[in-house]
This record gives C-alpha cells, structure tokens and sequence, in this order.
DNA sequence: TTAAAACCCTTGAGTCGCTAAAAGGTCAAG
DNA sequence: CTTGACCTTTTAGCGACTCAAGGGTTTTAA
C-alpha cells in the first residue's frame, strides 16, 4: 500500500509516517518504479503500536526503547516495567502540579468580579503582587499545545 | 540596572529577558554608551508580572493581551476575566486526560509481573493491541518539558 | 485523448519558549 | 596589564510534528 492508505489504516498521517521514517521508528519502505514508498503490513502493525504509545504520551525515545525490546525477546522486560513505571510517576507528579495551578487560577478569578475596568481588575492587581510561590519538581510539561491534539488530529 | 541584576531581582535569566524583549513583552531597554541595557523599577515590575503569568503556564501570547489590558485601563476587564475562564477550562481538562491516562498506564503496568522476557512481555503485547481509545478535547499539552522544569530554571 | 485532480516526492522552514554556543566588545580588580 | 566577569549579537538546538514550495506521477472524468 501507499503512505495515505498507511496513514488511513493507522488513523496517522502522511507527513507523521515520512517523520517517523526519518527518525528511525519505522523501518524504509521500499519504493516503487516513480519512487513512491511502499509498505505492508509488518509497517502497519508497528505503526500502530507507535500510535499506542503516543497516545500514551511516550516521548519517542522511549518508543524507541521499546521497539528495541520487542525486537529482541531474549531480553528479561525488567527494563519495559521501569521505562513505563517512570513514565506513570510523570504523569502522577503532572496530574499533581496541574491541580495546584488550577487552584491558583481559580483564586486569582475570585479577585475580580465582572463589569470591572481594567483599572480596577482584581486579576491584574494579583498578577503584579509578588506572592504566587515556585513549586518544586522536574520533568513533564505545560497545559497548551496537547495531548488531546495530537489524538484529535492523527 | 543591567541585565544581570535585572535577572537576579526577577529570579529569571539574562537570555530569557533579552528574548521577552524581541517577543515585545518588555519594552527595550535603554542602552549605556557601551550599548550595554539599562533597566529601571519599570520593567523589574513588568518582568515579574510575566514571570508571575508564566508560572500559572500562560503563553506568551495571553501575557501580550493582559499586558495589553494593564496598558489601558479604560477597557473593561470582562476579556481578562475569559482569557483566565478559559485557561481555568484547559488546566482542567487536561487533568481530567492525564487521570485518564494514568489509569491506562496502571493497567498496562499490571499485564507484566517482573522478571519476564521480553517475548512474553504482556506491556509489549498490550500496546500491540488495537484497544487503547482515543478521546476528545483541544489544546492543553503533554507529559514531558514541564511547566515544573521553567519554575525551576528560572 | 487529454486535461484536471489527486496523489507522491524532497527540502526547508515554522511552531513554542526558551537555552546555549560562538565570537567578539567592555570593564573592574589585583 | 592581564585575568575574569560581564555585556553584545547571531545562530542553532530542543520535541514532535506540520506546512509550504516546487516538482513528478497516476487516476479519473469529460
């Protein structure tokens, strides 16, 4: 089959599989007489587990490493468990942070009722005080640019 | 001031301050007679009112508009009061997908007791699977690159 | 048969919010 | 007078795509 109908079947995209390509996470497809990719099954198959993955929001690194330890099933998993027990603690110390954040922003919604100037708005009144402390912690992000994009849009 | 002190007083970065002001979120500083940028109160304030904005994970573009309705007070502040509703709405979404998201981790994690090869590694298996939904909603980011990593750095 | 539409290719640039490196100029202390 | 700390600019890098330009090919329909 062609890329688009690779892309259709996995619910992916052309440009998203050319990249993944590149990358190393999907083997070279073969090519055509006029240089067009061509893939099989097999391609599909290991698509989809990415996909899986993704959705799961795995860096591809970490998908890489798991490629690599589905292609050698000698190996003792011990290394999977770990990969995806990190990754669980990341979106708990996530979950944890956002709860925080939404704390504050409902806060800082309280200080101004609407109908207001800006001139009075409790909200850029609290913006500019220096209270809002620091949280601790490292590693797992922001609130734009999403998750829930890249499944809607796949 | 110079930028240094400007940085150590906001609790932010020489780097990142020279990169608001190409953004247009500081005003351009005024230069010495060895081009070196002065500051004034003026924009420690400004910076820490951004910096105060970013740690609640606004973009830049949302700081450029309240900093737009802090600049003309005569507007109402109904479109502040939005801009912070709609944050609030992605800030809450997305822990509603990151809890999501930590339960389909949890349930993987339980398909492979320790000590297994990677063979019968049921977390590989699992994401061979053609489960693993996908589910609705738009804009609100990933597990990685952190909100908690710019808190921390800067 | 032919012309338009739909697909494919590569390369390069853009997204966001920084961060860092390279290569140089300025300034204060020892 | 040299060392080192600071400042400047320009440029590139991060992750995971996404899109646009500028071409070639294949399919479809008039």
């Amino acid at each position: 089959m062609k890329i688009s109908e690779l892309a259709r079947l996995a619910g992916s995209n052309a440009e998203t599989i050319r990249y993944y390509e590149r990358e190393g996470l999907l083997p070279k497809a073969s090519r055509s007489e006029s240089n067009y990719r061509i893939y099989t099954a097999a391609h599909l198959e290991r698509l989809i587990f990415i996909k899986h993955c993704r959705n799961l929001d795995m860096t591809l690194g970490e998908i890489r490493t798991l490629l690599r330890f589905k292609a050698s099933p000698e190996e003792n998993c011990g290394e999977v468990n770990r990969l995806l027990d990190e990754h669980i603690e990341h979106v708990v110390r996530r979950i944890g942070e956002l709860q925080e954040l939404e704390r504050q922003l409902r806060d800082l919604r309280e200080c101004c009722p609407d109908g207001r100037q800006a001139a009075a708005c409790g909200i850029l009144e609290g913006l500019s005080q220096p209270s809002l402390e620091k949280t601790p912690g490292n590693h797992v992000p922001g609130v734009h640019a999403s998750f829930a994009n890249n499944i809607n849009k796949s």
